[in-house]
DNA sequence: TTGTATGCGTTATCAT
DNA sequence: ATGATAACGCATACAA
């Protein structure tokens, strides 16, 4: 482990100070040519690389951006990774990523760690726990923050739009013929949740139909295996003819039931996914989904933390809404007779 | 944007000096118990967070590893990810992340930033570029270097076995039957794709047939569609009876181009996924796979920094192998008569 | 235009 | 056991 060199070093190699070195490499307007090339070659010669921790400490900024997720295996979140990355090298920025795995103490942790790094600011990828995010909210004096599908009012963040969605899902259902449509989606009590209903509600409010409940069973986590639950529905009275779904485990195993039933999409059942990855096109039939572009969401997410950086208090607080379409594929029929 | 309180802040609502606030708050073994009490109250009181920059700079090394991938939307890669991640966390680092998308240039660029981080060490997960390889191998020098996937003697690696896992795969489809099996992966003039190549001609060769060569199509990247290749294959006089193939959108398209022609898997196709993802389950029927556990891949790599951080010489560099396990699906049979 | 000196927040060394 | 001080590498205000 060698001695890095320094802009000490620098200096003695082009027989300049130090000071001049940083202002050379840095593109300061009043260095002369003839010093410039002097230091750049030198820094060349030396294979000399600035500090990143010295000149953080210096400036009072680490152009690091922290991001927090809950699951980053999940496709959802991976894309969304992705994109958040990609915006961010283009900003020349660096991407610190943790994931809580759900756990509110080691969001809490995570958060802590945000804080002593230094960092320019943070992305929240959905935190679920609403205490963390009051914390958050209160740190946002010091750090800036971007909010990925958590809708605080007053601060920046990315919304996924999800009424309108399930609302369109469930209208193609309904147009289908169907009338016992089933929704399989976790964290009914919360946000995300409860304003799919409130889209499944609104398609069959729209239809002149009552409302339908019996078919929307209680879901824990996305990560959940979906195939008891489907067997449960499928054993009720008037089983539905159609089902909505989160597309992760919870479809897989839902999927799992309907096929060891002897039961076929979509002759016997239609199904939709809600959301989509390229794994699904294992799918056999290829499932109709409702899409989000993912990567778009990490990226605005990215160029919103860019815009508060660039101007920490004049820039009012956004929010960003990203829209689901409607992906036809060939898992959605008409009902069974 | 308030200033943020720094040790002299604590020493004086503690009333003692800076360095004892230091000493107290880690642990030093020379701090009377009523000053650590003081020094601690204080800090919590204030909510002191020590500043990482200073401290890195201070101490020269950051506690921050460095991960540089390919293409983190990959599923592979995301788990891979994951597992160094929680690993890490345990250890009490956290985990910087960039995105090569599999261009020399970024590979390089994300390279030379990691060098200014003052990294504790970097994760190397699968460069394509030998010459980057290389600039790796020599910077090794000042970054601790751990590589995955890819086998450079003399370096700390973790490899993925894929000789003997596509022997086992290919002898499974030769027991049932089948003696025209297709190969279908990237990368042939690499190493892995030279490596399930010679996994397949061992099981050829120990079957006692003849080395088979007209079912392994050219192929350039994992995330190619892979429905012309097996087009081109079916369409051959003699065509395949079994395919072997990477589990990614090769496989997706090329199951999408059977599903067109009216075949069913696994009556008129066997089929066996080389590499495993929950959204595999998906497919009807449940896939035979080839699965590595890529979340241990992960964490014996960031164990294999933690190892060579604590004893940055002496520990003569390891290569650790992972190896694959086939998972008996449904999408295996008999060649059809 | 260039050199010099100071401070960013921390920890370690050297006194006491 | 505790306090004072220097140094990590850099950028900038100020001096020249």
């Amino acid at each position: 482990m060698v001695k890095s060199v320094s802009v000490l070093d620098v200096a003695r190699e082009a027989g300049v100070a130090a000071g001049s070195v940083s202002r050379a490499l840095n593109g300061s307007k009043h260095v002369s040519p003839a010093l410039r090339a002097r230091v750049t070659e030198a820094a060349r010669r030396l294979g000399y690389q600035p500090n990143a921790q010295a000149r953080g400490l210096r400036l009072g900024r680490s152009n690091i951006i922290g991001m927090l997720v809950n699951d980053m295996r999940h496709p959802m979140y991976a894309s969304i990774i992705a994109g958040v990355e990609h915006e961010l090298s283009l900003q020349g920025r660096m991407l610190l990523l943790a994931d809580a795995h759900g756990e509110a103490a080691r969001e809490q942790a995570i958060f802590d760690t945000f804080q002593r790094c230094a960092l320019d600011g943070a992305i929240i990828g959905a935190s679920y726990h609403p205490d963390v995010m009051q914390a958050a909210h209160y740190a946002g004096n010091r750090l800036p923050l971007v909010l990925i599908d958590r809708d605080v009012e007053g601060m920046d963040r990315v919304c996924l739009e999800r009424r309108n969605a399930l609302r369109v899902a469930t209208r193609h259902l309904l147009n289908l013929g169907h009338r016992r449509i089933a929704l399989i989606t976790p964290a009914l009590d919360r946000v995300p949740g409860g304003e799919r209903i409130a889209g499944y509600d609104d398609a069959y409010r729209q239809a002149g139909l009552p409302a339908e409940r019996r078919y929307i069973p209680r879901m824990n986590s996305p990560l959940q295996d979906g195939g008891e639950a489907m067997a449960t529905l499928l054993d009720l009275p008037e089983p539905p003819t159609a089902l909505v779904c989160l597309g992760t485990r919870l479809l897989s195993g839902a999927l799992r039931t309907v096929r060891k039933r002897g039961m076929q999409v979509p002759r016997d059942l239609s199904v939709v996914s809600i959301g989509s990855t390229d794994m699904m096109e294992f799918a056999n039939p290829p499932l109709t989904c409702l899409r989000v572009d993912l990567m778009s969401t990490g990226r605005a997410a990215a160029r919103l933390m860019l815009r508060r950086l660039e101007d920490p208090v004049g820039f009012v607080a956004e929010r960003i809404e990203l829209e689901s379409e409607l992906v036809v594929g060939e898992s959605c029929g008409p009902p069974p007779a």
